[in-house]
DNA sequence: TGCTATCCCATAAAATCCCATGAGAGCGAC
DNA sequence: GTCGCTCTCATGGGATTTTATGGGATAGCA
């Protein structure tokens, strides 16, 4: 499977690393791109994904007017962006600014979303979580609309 | 990564040098090209670069009009431009008329925005990060459309 | 002779490597 | 089904290396 999935909830060790989950890595690795952080622009979480993303974001900001504000804008996403290669054991250490940008302390919450999975405060997501679903209950759904793919044929492959 | 991310905030010793990171300076290695150091147009900045996006910069005002006044202001980039060679511990020595440009004295904050780096003073960008930030969250975000890349996309998606 | 830039060595803090442990999932034999 | 084996994975912590920084020594240069 080539999508972030589901949860995990990981803890901070006293030397500020935590284990990224196991299946984000191997999705990482079979591509074989290193990880990349960024503080979400609009949510107190953190945002993981592949370099392959950076590159797409960097493409961007060149095909804009280098002196726009919009240029940035964009340019803040990749100054916040931190390359991060796992040790041996699979862990990285989250630095000052990250922490504080989520209000992480002692545990991580993985959560996949699909292209990129976040980082999390584990209450702060499940209370977000709890406001989402209400929303969804008293008929606010959002549209979902969904458009076959280009190259149909190829599905995913795994271990 | 091929890509400058990330920011430091390093110090100014007393005799006028500072660190570049690590990070940066093992990009620049790895394509075995020199550190190139220009005033930034509108910004109290300094940009740093490998000598390969200079001569992007080049061929982008050759496609100018030679006498036109774009021409004109962009040649100042070149004019400013000034090569460094970091000694044995990763050091380089700003020489004022940098220094003066970026208000810098004590302390300098590296901000990686991609294909390049800006210094700045860290006040001065903390201000202007602000600044964008509010931008961003009342809705002034720039269109992000990804495109796929053309060397590195094993994944083909769009959206 | 002063000034400046560069080289070289020293050091503390931070990042990273490496080995160990234990919980738990998966699996096969019975 | 269930017992026990194996393997993966998250976690802990000591050991080692990297990195930023300070400062003395040396060599041009005015």
């Amino acid at each position: 499977m080539e999508l972030f999935t589901s949860t995990y909830e990981n803890r901070i060790d006293r030397k500020g690393r935590v284990s990224v989950p196991a299946k984000y890595r191997s999705i990482l690795e079979h591509r074989n791109e290193p990880l990349i952080l960024t503080r979400a622009l609009n949510l107190p979480c953190l945002e993981g994904m592949s370099a392959e993303r950076m590159n797409q974001i960097a493409d961007a900001i060149d095909a804009l007017d280098a002196y726009s504000e919009d240029a940035a804008i964009l340019q803040m996403i990749m100054a916040s962006a931190q390359e991060f290669r796992p040790d041996s054991e699979g862990r990285i250490g989250l630095p000052d600014e990250f922490l504080a940008h989520a209000n992480l302390d002692e545990m991580v919450l993985f959560v996949g979303v699909g292209r990129i999975f976040q980082l999390w405060q584990p209450n702060a997501y499940h209370e977000r979580e709890n406001i989402s679903r209400n929303a969804a209950r008293s008929g606010r759904t959002p549209q979902l609309i969904l458009k076959p793919r280009a190259n149909g044929g190829q599905n995913g492959d795994s271990k």
